[in-house]
DNA sequence: ACAGCTCCCTGCATGC
DNA sequence: TGCATGCAGGGAGCTG
């Protein structure tokens, strides 16, 4: 990405952010000459505006110059987060085109590209092209709020479950957002401070514990490359 | 075409 | 105490 920061670097002088738009995970700026800085955080990218004059932090990757005494600086300990610039908003259009439906607002139907598949509904969730947003905490919670196992293939759910689990989806979205997110290691809110959500986590990171349902211990097992938890008995 | 696997990367927890 | 090892995850890219 050296190259296309060294030109964003200089395609970016003076410019203004006229718009933040986000898609699923994807965040971008798009500046009043139209070109688009695209920003991906992955698991522990964040953004910050501090003064010019503080000490980097470890793992600064990005340094915009705000003015004469800010800065905006993109961190990411783990390098699984990227940013790109971008021509215009038709590039983005592109860019983005491949993404399924936003999961804090899943539209009816949102389900009918993959209700045909085989694959494990788990596996579906976790594939921005179905939806875009899904991580594997809230695919998780999601599936445990509505009593479906992660192993099940799409093409043994039937259309209510489909409906009750874009509603969970959203749902546990919105409840995880308003408690500013998740912090299980090492992810971190806008301004530093940690989330709160952890504590009403029905399943992610509790295997062996009692089910809060049906108190039998959770099970824990890998389901599309992620650890995947789970109640055998409350979902089937 | 589709689905599953591997790899990237670093910090933290665990075990010896 | 200090070192080695394993695990965590989003997404690109590869394989079957």
């Amino acid at each position: 990405m050296a190259g296309a920061s060294r030109q964003a670097k200089r395609l970016l002088l003076g410019a203004h952010v006229r718009e933040i738009v986000r898609h699923g995970k994807q965040l971008a700026l798009v500046g009043a000459d139209g070109s688009v800085l695209v920003v991906q955080l992955g698991m522990t990218g964040s953004f910050g505006v501090v003064p010019a004059s503080a000490p980097c932090e470890p793992h600064t990757h990005i340094i915009w110059t705000l003015d004469r005494l800010r800065e905006l600086r993109f961190v990411d300990p783990r390098r699984f987060g990227g940013v790109t610039w971008l021509k215009d908003r038709h590039a983005l259009m592109a860019r983005w085109s491949h993404l399924g439906p936003d999961a804090l607002a899943l539209p009816s139907g949102w389900s009918a590209p993959i209700a045909a598949s085989r694959r494990a509904i788990k596996a579906a969730l976790l594939d921005q092209r179905a939806v875009a947003g899904v991580g594997n905490i809230y695919a998780d919670e999601a599936l445990s709020m509505v009593g479906l196992a992660p192993e099940r293939p799409c093409s043994r759910l039937t259309a209510r479950q489909f409906e009750a689990l874009g509603q969970a989806i959203g749902a546990v979205m919105r409840s995880a957002l308003a408690s500013g997110g998740s912090t299980i290691r090492t992810y971190r809110r806008m301004g530093g401070g940690a989330g709160t959500f952890q504590a009403s986590l029905r399943v992610y990171g509790r295997a062996g514990q009692p089910c809060v349902t049906c108190a039998r211990p959770l099970e824990s097992a890998l389901v599309a490359g992620r650890t995947t938890v789970w109640c055998r008995s409350c979902q089937s």
